[in-house]
DNA sequence: CATGAATGAGTCTTCATTCAT
DNA sequence: TATGAATGAAGACTCATTCAT
């Protein structure tokens, strides 16, 4: 969607569609006008070589947008590192490549974050709260155990695959032993935690074996889950991955074995 | 490492370093005579994978000299690689590191290895072959799919037990989507083309279940295996991994649901 | 270097820096308005070959502006990278020292320029166009071949004893077969291609021989011009060089021999 | 031309041509047996991959070959240095490629020469003595100073042609005019004055004008030359460069100019 | 003498972080 | 606050030179 209007005397092209209106705003100018003609620019720093054009009766309209305010830049440095960190892993990743896709300076992030990991721990403790609530609401919602480990393993899953970005920097990560490993761990071991407990349930149902040893269990179940998730990244997400859940949790209940072999 | 002997009136220096005893147990020679002396020249670059076999006559001769000059550094700086990324990550590792712990001179690495990432897919290339022919010799070597399957896990475990430092790079590394996927994804495929095998022995056998979606049940171990594997590694070696197989194979086989369940 | 100023009721700062002036003398102007403030972009990376013209009313108003910063360090790094060439030699030149004598840090020279020959490469691709500019208007206000040949070898003679260290580098790297080749020997090849002109044209003025072969003369030329300033070069630029022009053309055209002995 | 021994009850696969006669008289064996067969390998590092296989016939008959002496190896590594310097130029030509290069250790080039400048050196200051002496002889032989000037000329492409490595690296160091210059610029001192000596005798002979700037024709006739010997040399040697004499020499005596605009 | 593995000083290059504007 | 140019510490890699054999 183009159109030309008058600027000064200078034909003026404007753009409108190319504007990111997601992640920015605000408007952003660059006039090129050499009392002939003009043309555009792409902004190749920060803005996603998106560009507009506008004449003065639209700077008066721009007038009320809002501006970026914190909050926004904090948001945008947080979704600017996952999608980098899942990008070129979170060694290779630069402060500088993570600014351009904020579209914030390099300096900007300092204001914000202590340092590159500081924007993953941050971001995972954001969205483990919130991912855990889901959880715990998916799981109080059923009333058998197999009922509540499928929910489980059926919610982890769905998370996911609504945040590719966050899954391929998590999974990736998660076996990073050094840097990260506390926050990461913590997550496993809350997931773990809630296994624990579907596994009491069954157990009190009678629908889960009672001589089993829980802490090998948990890992079973984490275990499979998460490579199943690996694999689902790896694939780049082209299947869907929730319907794995129902299987999977039938292989957690009765195994691989079969009833005659009992 | 250099001895004088006489061999058809010559006298022959005879100098034996520079190869990797894993590879190659036989001697190699080179005799340069002029007539009026004669000497040895070292192969000392390039001829990584060559392999010159000798009579035995001069084998028996070779069987009393050391060899562990160029052997002797190349496969501490193996080790010494294996252990910094362990302790670092191989991100945070430098060369500069793990020359130090090699008790090398930085420049020296560059001698056996093209860079870092080149130590770390020699040490699992060399690694893979080794343990992979255990795999397959402990299968063998059982008459039932369980028993295959147990096999397989415990050897697993018991390898990754030996060597710890091993068993947490790759395991760190294993989710590294980025650099050495291809290495490190291909160990874990064959891994999983050998549980198919078994579950399809399993199927014909009639004590694995025929309906099974393979490529699910593959993860499904191999998930679960590598979280018992991956938590032993952060609790840092503290209990026996092996033990874990039985209980873990039993799950796999009838999962966690109770007979009266089904 | 920056400047508040109203524009069409907007408060609009204006930042003017980061562009070589001689490439570009117009203004460039990036607007941000959100309603409450203003502010500016300055385009530092990536457009360096971009040109932005901007309306007369405005070009006034920078007129005032001064334009040292970025520009600045650019022009120093240049002038610091031939300083340096000239003293150690090219090869022996290290970025550590460019860095030094322009007063910056080693990093920034990254800022600015690709590596070591990207300082020289556009050092010359900055002079000759420049040089030859001059060449050609030299050449242009001459009515006879002989004054034409004057004219070029007198005009090569004082740009170079105008900057002596261009000359010292530029004589040093001509004959550098390798690295540079291009470069260089395309400025070599358009000397030779003026020198080509010439002769035609005095040919057809009849004072310059017919049969002659041109390649050759060209280089007959360029060969002798070039080791007259090679010369003075290595003299450390202690006499005049353009005295030398006028003696230079008459050996080309009368040649050492005497009128008696042809 | 091979050809099938016996050895030790092997059988040995002798290879004869592809031995480097030339720079390399002594033997050098390879044994590969391994008691059922054998065969060869190349000896990547200084000997040009050139392998032969001798029986102990063969090696008896090696015994009268002469070993290689000092002088041998100072000239090769000579040589070898020159042909790598016009290969990759000096600075960037390695100590490495220039011993793999004259078939010697690394080590064995500081037995003759201090560092790589000294190679380069002591070449041309071998070479010099030997060239000039052919040019003395070629103008001594001559009656007119004409015919001297062109027998130097002649000479001297005559040399250059013969030996090209010489000829690139003389003339992409030439004007190096940090190190070596001493050396370099020494040479064109001495081709100035044997120059400057054939113009007085031209004086004499009435034939050369008298009224000379002497310092400026020998750079004159010099520079001219030069260029000329280099064209070829980037030509990379294409045409007759020798055939180039006459017709420059007719420049430097008649110059470009017709008589009729004398 | 000859060797070539080993050394480590020296260089280029990257990038997290700072700070004047 | 926001900026991004500037910084310089840190790391990878090269290669001339040494020295034990």
């Amino acid at each position: 969607m183009r159109e030309q209007c008058s600027f000064l005397g200078c034909v003026v092209t404007k753009k409108l569609d190319s504007f990111y209106v997601g992640l920015l705003s605000e408007a952003i100018f660059i006039f090129c006008c050499n009392g002939y003609d003009s043309f555009v620019f792409s902004l190749n720093k920060g803005f996603n070589t998106q560009v507009m054009f506008f004449n003065p009766v639209f700077l008066v309209r721009e007038a009320s947008i809002s501006r970026i305010d914190r909050q926004d830049k904090y948001q945008r440095i947080l979704r600017a590192g996952i999608t980098v960190f899942a990008r070129r892993g979170v060694f290779r990743a630069t402060i500088s490549e993570i600014a351009r896709e904020a579209g914030v300076a390099d300096g900007t992030i300092y204001l914000y974050f202590k340092n590159k990991d500081d924007i993953l721990a941050r971001f995972f403790a954001g969205r483990t709260e919130e991912i855990f609530a889901r959880f715990r609401k998916a799981i109080d919602g059923a009333d058998t155990a197999r009922e509540k480990l499928f929910r489980l393993v059926s919610c982890h899953m769905e998370a996911f695959q609504e945040d590719r970005e966050m899954a391929v920097v998590f999974q990736a990560e998660t076996r990073k032993i050094h840097a990260m490993a506390c926050q990461v761990n913590d997550i496993s071991a809350r997931y773990r935690d809630l296994i624990a407990e579907i596994i009491e349930d069954g157990q009190a149902e009678g629908v889960i074996r009672k001589e089993l040893y829980i802490a090998l269990v948990k890992r079973f179940i984490l275990g499979a889950v998460d490579e199943v998730v690996n694999t689902w990244v790896l694939a780049e997400g082209k299947y869907d991955l929730v319907s794995m859940a129902e299987p999977l949790v039938d292989l957690f209940m009765r195994g691989i074995g079969s009833a005659s072999a009992e």
